[in-house]
DNA sequence: ATGGCTTCATAGTGAAGA
């Protein structure tokens, strides 16, 4: 089973880039964050016809999740219960008897920002919303844009990051909070290029220049982990023409 | 360089992203 996650920056501008993923990676489900569009704009005939069927909350301008997947999607809930949140970060739903968790991690902005504060706060409700959810679905995969760089590897310049949104040590410690919920970060079971991103700035050339951060994930529950076969970054959709600023994540469980 | 790009909402600029 192939699940994959992306953030495409408008899913509007991004479509035939999305389509063209789903064609070449056929994953069984893809989850989108940053989709920027209200729910009735939303390409459902698109998908369909591509062989996908599209579970989505979004809103105008910002934020927006959508999860595709091949399977019908079962069991649909959008954002955290406990939270209450205007911003649409969340969707989960069951795929293939698997949970599948999209989420949007709020950005921060800066560490002295209120929205470093909402994140943190954010960050909190998901840990204890996810306990619960792993106890109901034990085979849980939590996709998505984490706006965290978990590890001096995850950052091109860790000394200049020391200390930034994204790379600060509580989105450290939420990030770590998540993976002692028994999670696991697919992507460092295996051998790995050295300075593997998932996001480059749209400035300075950052991509050309490899001036990134591993900022998307996919975390595995231990039932799925004994079974996952390989994780990736598909760095090709990052150069395209137009691209979003994040590279898909692709795991096989 | 509170710069640098890109998108959206809007009709000249401003917010937000990371």
């Amino acid at each position: 089973m192939k699940l994959a996650t992306w953030n495409v920056n408008s899913l509007k501008v991004r479509l035939p880039h999305v389509l063209e993923f789903l064609e070449r990676h056929k994953p069984d489900a893809l989850c989108l964050q940053e989709i920027k569009l209200e729910d009735l704009n939303f390409p459902v005939t698109a998908f369909n016809a591509a062989g996908y069927q599209a579970v989505f909350s979004g809103q105008k301008t910002y934020n927006g999740v959508a999860i595709l997947s091949s399977t019908a999607a079962a069991d649909v809930s959008l954002g955290i219960p406990s939270l209450d949140d205007p911003q649409k970060r969340v969707i989960a739903a069951t795929v293939n008897g698997v949970r599948v968790v999209c989420v949007y991690i709020p950005n921060g902005e800066a560490v002295e920002s209120e929205k470093y504060k909402y994140k943190l706060d954010w960050l909190m409700a998901l840990v204890a919303w996810l306990k619960h959810e792993l106890a109901t679905y034990p085979k849980l995969a939590l996709l998505g844009d984490y706006n965290i760089a978990p590890d001096d590897r995850d950052v091109y310049d860790p000394q200049a990051w020391a200390g930034k949104v994204l790379f600060s040590d509580p989105e450290k410690g939420a990030f770590k909070e998540i993976i002692a919920l028994g999670l696991t970060d697919s992507f460092r079971m295996f051998e790995q290029a050295e300075k593997s991103y998932s996001w480059w700035d749209y400035r300075m050339n950052g991509f050309k220049r490899n001036l990134g951060l591993r900022i998307d994930h996919i975390l595995l529950s231990a039932q799925l982990t004994t079974s996952c076969k390989s994780c990736a970054i598909d760095r090709d959709f990052r150069a395209k023409e137009r691209p979003s600023d994040h590279a898909p994540v692709i795991v096989e469980i």
